[in-house]
DNA sequence: GACAGTGTGTCACTAAGAGACACCTTGGGT
DNA sequence: ACCCAAGGTGTCTCTTAGTGACACACTGTC
């Protein structure tokens, strides 16, 4: 009869983990040797659990990948998750960029890396497109909660989930710009300015939205 | 060693044709049945070919579905297709709509609304979910040809990718707006009116691209 | 009428993914 | 200390999505 609010959150963070350690080593693998090559059987052996396991996590076996592409852009999502209504957009990534060093744990990289590499393999191989849109839609969903929070519901709900996903939209453009940029090697100089960086994503999502997220409410 | 032009696109739209027919039969039985319960055998079966014939034309049983939903914004695309530079959005989709009534055989009302059925599918069955997406990612670079057309590649491309994917992620959100409320049935009266509709796609994709689709050229 | 090319059917096969059941943890109550 | 309920996992089994290989049918060309 006793609920256990703690084992439920608890159990809930615990899957997201496990979820994505199975998902660092289904990315590894399909970055060596393509998705078709790779098998459930070899990702379940990879990660230490028995096949049966990695279904009860996954749907299918390109969803493997989802885990790691949300990881990638879960730095600035939760920088976004966090943005106070009395600022602008560009003030706060700026803020949020300024503290990041120190805090960042140096697994994200290889996280980091990997999103990129998962992107590029999404080139040729359509299941992980298809992974790939299906975590933006995941974040679609994460962003028409905050747009509808900021917007205060004072547009139409129709209006928040087009801004949310006009915004989405052009971030995941340039994840796929800045990931293709970083892989091929061509020049890390654009990316060395964090600041820039973050300037062109707030711009871009301020343009998309038509200025609707960006500035600061009241 | 002669090719044969007329052959290769006989061919191509020929293929395009099937997949549809067979994107028909597999939408109509995934709406009836779901998708899980829905064999290749039976989608083979229903439209009179091999099982091994659909795998030849379908990666997969989900993209079984995309053509259809390809079709129920083939309407919107080839409108933005034909969009002369010199005029407005707005302009042109209203004259489009105007001369539409006739030339718009009743074939494409049937796969609209089972356009619409698989939209109100994947918000439960995430395989269709994906299919969804990845049929808007293959308008996404349409548009962007287009958009890079008409930007002239004076802005860099990624900003003409940007502005494709922003326009898209729009249209897509309208769509699934148009079609949870034409399956709900709750007011057909917003649909009444094309004018107002196709003044709502040019108002929504002029604000996700910033402006920089809708004007016209020069 | 022989020919190339392309599309389809049939058969055999691999592997994705689910169902059923037993086991083993964890954590809480007595 | 003991038991018990809940939920995650392994093992076994089975269905079916999806592929490879080969033969056959069709179509247009010389």
């Amino acid at each position: 009869m006793t609920e256990m609010p703690s084992g439920g959150g608890m159990n809930e963070r615990r899957r997201a983990r496990l979820r994505l350690e199975i998902s660092r080593e289904a990315a590894r693998l399909f970055w060596e040797q393509g998705v078709a090559a790779t098998s459930g059987d070899q990702i379940a052996k990879a990660v230490g659990l028995s096949t049966r396991t990695i279904w009860r996590h996954f749907r299918n076996k390109e969803s493997c990948a989802e885990p790691v592409v949300m990881q990638g852009v879960a730095g600035l999502l939760g920088m976004v998750r966090s943005w106070p209504r009395e600022r602008s957009l560009e003030d706060h990534l700026a803020a949020e960029l300024a503290g990041l060093g120190d805090k960042t744990p140096p697994v994200d990289l290889a996280d980091q890396t990997l999103a990129m590499k998962m992107i590029r393999l999404a080139d040729t191989e359509p299941a992980l497109r298809s992974a790939w849109l299906m975590a933006y839609d995941q974040v679609e969903r994460e962003l028409c909660v905050i747009s509808g929070d900021r917007l205060g519901h004072l547009g139409s709900d129709l209006e928040g989930r087009m801004h949310a996903a006009a915004a989405t939209a052009v971030i995941r453009v340039l994840d796929e710009h800045l990931g293709a940029a970083v892989l091929t090697g061509a020049d890390l100089s654009e990316l060395a300015d964090a600041e820039a960086v973050s300037r062109c994503f707030a711009h871009a999502i301020r343009v998309a939205t038509g200025g609707a997220l960006g500035d600061p409410i009241d």
